[in-house]
RNA sequence: GUGGGUAUAGCUCAGUUGGUUAGAGCGUCAGAUUGUGGAUCUGAAUGUCGCGGGUUCGAGUCCCGUUACCCACC
């Protein structure tokens, strides 16, 4: 299977009897990675908070980076210049490049959608910038990420029809015109299906990118404030239209129980804030659920952040200092937490990637609902 | 000992010539957070207004006494 190495290749290991789960292989230039995987967001080449080598005692496999963002600050000349994105950071695993279709349409003001791309202020400072299908590959290119993604156009939530299937057109527009623009032999390209709350439109948008040819598919639109019953809906019209030889990305999500019904439907990658986000906002996950550690109820606590847990943060130091490193601001706190939500996220996925190859994987979705919907104020 | 000042939520303090159910910030508690703005928002609980008496239709507010603390003086 691995005869080109440098080639991006997508190899299913295992496959569970009940469900459309399964356990599979990316080959990157960077090397492997098993999914399910869970990568974490990296917007502005870094993962907030955390060194790489933080990253892999977390047992981090695969990061994100930002086209949008880069392309803002500093520039994909100067990534470039400094060793493309994995040599700036310092980073020698794997990384997927976000296209900056999602930032376009979620921070830029005053945008202005043409068929060639989109205008936009910048949010950092109101200068006028375009990213268009072109610009957004050109970018990848430099960062020289290893999985580039097709520049979409992501619709608010909740949005009509109409609108919808505009999206929809622009997007397959704007994807066959990425498919064929140069970039580096060893960069994979997935493309982004869109469609909303509407199964055909969604039909239709994956149908298309199948037709173009991609590296692996993503679904798109999804965590933009919609209920949950309506991504997962999303999820499961999408990833039955997907072929199922190549991979499927679930972007922007996110909470576990949510990553566990769409690796049931066949998802084999993910992305979220979650993990880093709320560890700077002062919760800790767990196996169960999340709590914010300021609570005043730690403030003696002499347990770690949650008992059992293999990470630096709880073998090493209490709830109760965190607490205080949380409350009096100082920065190891959240450093703190963001190393053991990642490693409780990684630990997670490591679990989930088990029981699939084990063939238990409906017991294992069965006994986090459980355990979820039992959850106290004990952890 | 004398004179002055202060006392209101866990903390720091507002509170009008006496007038409806005494407020704010912080803290506490709960929630939101999804292809990242270390951001932000929402909601809740908490009062012997130091204590005792008086004046008044009505006192956190005015008067008397008292206690604690602070400052100055002796």
């Amino acid at each position: 299977m691995n005869s080109s190495p440098h080639r991006f290749q997508f190899e299913i290991l295992s496959r569970d009897p009940e469900s459309h789960a399964r356990c599979g292989r990316l080959w990157t230039a960077h090397g492997p990675v098993d999914t399910p995987v869970f990568m974490p967001v990296g917007t502005q080449a870094t993962v907030k908070a955390m060194t790489p080598a933080e990253l892999q005692e977390a047992g981090v496999a695969m990061i994100l980076g930002n086209t949008y963002h880069l392309h803002v600050r500093p520039g994909a000349e100067t990534v470039e210049h400094c060793g493309g994105l994995h040599g700036f950071m310092g980073w020698s695993g794997p990384i997927l490049t976000d296209s900056g279709g999602f930032q376009v349409f979620s921070l830029a003001r005053l945008r202005k959608i043409r068929d060639e791309g989109v205008e936009f202020n910048s949010h950092v400072d109101g200068r006028r910038l375009f990213i268009g299908p072109r610009e957004a590959m050109d970018i990848q290119s430099r960062l020289g990420a290893d999985v580039a993604m097709a520049f979409d156009e992501c619709p608010p939530y909740p949005c009509d029809y109409e609108y919808a299937c505009n999206a929809v057109r622009r997007t397959l527009q704007w994807s066959a015109v990425c498919a064929k623009a140069p970039r580096p032999a060893a960069q994979a390209l997935f493309g982004i299906v869109q469609g909303g709350r509407y199964a055909d439109l969604r039909r239709q948008c994956a149908a298309g990118l199948v037709e173009q040819g991609f590296d692996g598919y993503a679904i798109g639109g999804v965590s933009v404030g919609e209920p949950q019953e309506v991504l997962l809906e999303a999820v499961a019209a999408t990833s039955a239209c997907l072929p199922p030889e190549r991979p499927r990305y679930l972007m922007g999500v996110g909470m576990m129980g949510q990553i566990l019904a769409a690796i049931e439907q066949g998802v084999d990658m993910f992305d979220c804030v979650m993990p880093t986000r709320l560890a700077r906002h002062g919760s800790a996950f767990t196996g169960r659920g999340h709590y914010a550690v300021r609570n005043a109820v730690w403030r003696s606590d002499r347990r770690p952040l949650e008992e059992g847990c293999g990470c630096y943060a709880c073998r090493n130091f209490s709830r109760a200092y965190i607490r205080h490193l949380l409350n009096v601001g100082e920065i190891l706190g959240v450093r703190l937490l963001t190393i053991h939500n990642l490693f409780c996220y990684m630990e997670f996925m490591r679990a989930a990637r088990a029981a699939v190859a084990e063939g238990r994987f409906r017991q294992f979705k069965a006994e986090f609902d459980r355990r979820l919907a039992e959850a106290g104020t004990v952890y």
